[in-house]
DNA sequence: AACCAGGACTCTG
DNA sequence: CAGAGTCCTGGT
């Protein structure tokens, strides 16, 4: 079915938004396994003129993955809306005509987007994506090809390297957390899965502030404030959060404070003042905005 | 083949 | 407390 709600898909799914990596894209759709209430079902979406046209097998109600569909793909934003503010800023007004169509791309599954988001950090998109697809194809349980990211507790048990594969098994088979490309974050990876089986339950994080939710996601090992608001904006819908990585610095600094330097954190500050609940939608058009017109080129010398 | 990009963490002053 | 150095991998 249509879902009326104008959207650009592809740029959604390429945008390196760290909730999940891209979905598998076969002739012209885009399809995944979500799992709602631990029932599998394939998602599948397809640009059709400016909307998503949307199917679904599993044993789900329509109901159910309509309201599903409409939190990945944030269907219930209102794009208009937003770009008539965009374009009541001269610093912004620029941006909608570049990302035209991009929403905010959400997790299916929390923790997958905190694993992603720790695997994001200091890494490049095409990187983390590929490990994080590794996983699934081992770990994660297999549907008709489609595989589920492994749950906190399949995780903790995971070997770190090759060593520690090597002599709790005898031999190695790839089957530890290094041979996924995610180097030094192993150890944190591990960690985190190990918190979230005892010490946090995932469902909380919904409850809380955004700065309580800031404060104890940032108690994760390798997770960072850059990390950390990827994870409340991806993974939880605290659309108020505003990621600020060393891009969103340059770019921030270019368009607000005359290209002086400033510290990460006070960018931070600044975008969540600034921009209020709309924080976290200003941050992934800067950045795309940033990419497609070429500011970002211009901003690297 | 040496060098660089990318956040979090740890160590130093 | 700020600033510097280190971590791993894939790309040049």
């Amino acid at each position: 079915m249509i879902i009326k709600a104008p959207i650009d898909l592809e740029l959604t799914q390429v945008s390196g938004q760290t909730s999940q990596p891209p979905w598998k894209y076969i002739d012209d759709s885009y399809s995944d396994l979500v799992c709602i209430d631990g029932e599998p079902s394939i998602f599948n979406v397809k640009q059709t003129d400016e909307y998503v046209d949307f199917t679904y097998t599993g044993n789900v109600s329509e109901k159910t993955a309509i309201e599903n569909v409409k939190k990945i793909y944030d269907l219930d934003f209102d794009l208009d809306k937003f770009y008539k503010y965009l374009d009541s800023y001269d610093e912004l007004k620029d941006m909608s005509k570049f990302c035209n169509g991009l929403r905010l791309f959400q997790a299916k599954d929390p923790f997958e987007c905190i694993i992603s988001s720790i695997c994001s950090a200091n890494n490049s998109i095409k990187r983390w994506t590929k490990s994080i697809d590794d996983m699934k194809l081992k770990w994660g349980r297999n549907f008709n090809d489609y595989y589920s990211f492994p749950n906190p507790s399949n995780f903790k048990e995971l070997y770190l390297d090759d060593d520690e594969e090597l002599l709790n098994e005898g031999n190695i088979k790839n089957n530890n957390l290094k041979s996924c490309g995610v180097g030094y974050r192993a150890p944190y990876m591990r960690k985190a899965s190990d918190i979230f089986t005892l010490e946090i339950d995932l469902s909380d994080i919904y409850k809380m502030s955004y700065d309580e939710a800031f404060e104890t996601i940032l108690e994760v090992p390798g997770v960072g404030p850059k990390v950390a608001d990827c994870i409340l904006l991806y993974g939880f819908g605290f659309r108020q959060a505003f990621p600020s990585d060393v891009w969103i610095k340059r770019i921030v600094s270019y368009l607000y404070f005359d290209g002086k330097d400033i510290k990460v954190e006070k960018v931070r500050e600044f975008g969540m003042d600034e921009f209020g609940d709309y924080a976290g939608y200003v941050q992934l058009y800067m950045f795309h905005y940033a990419r497609m017109s070429g500011l970002m080129d211009k901003l690297k010398k």
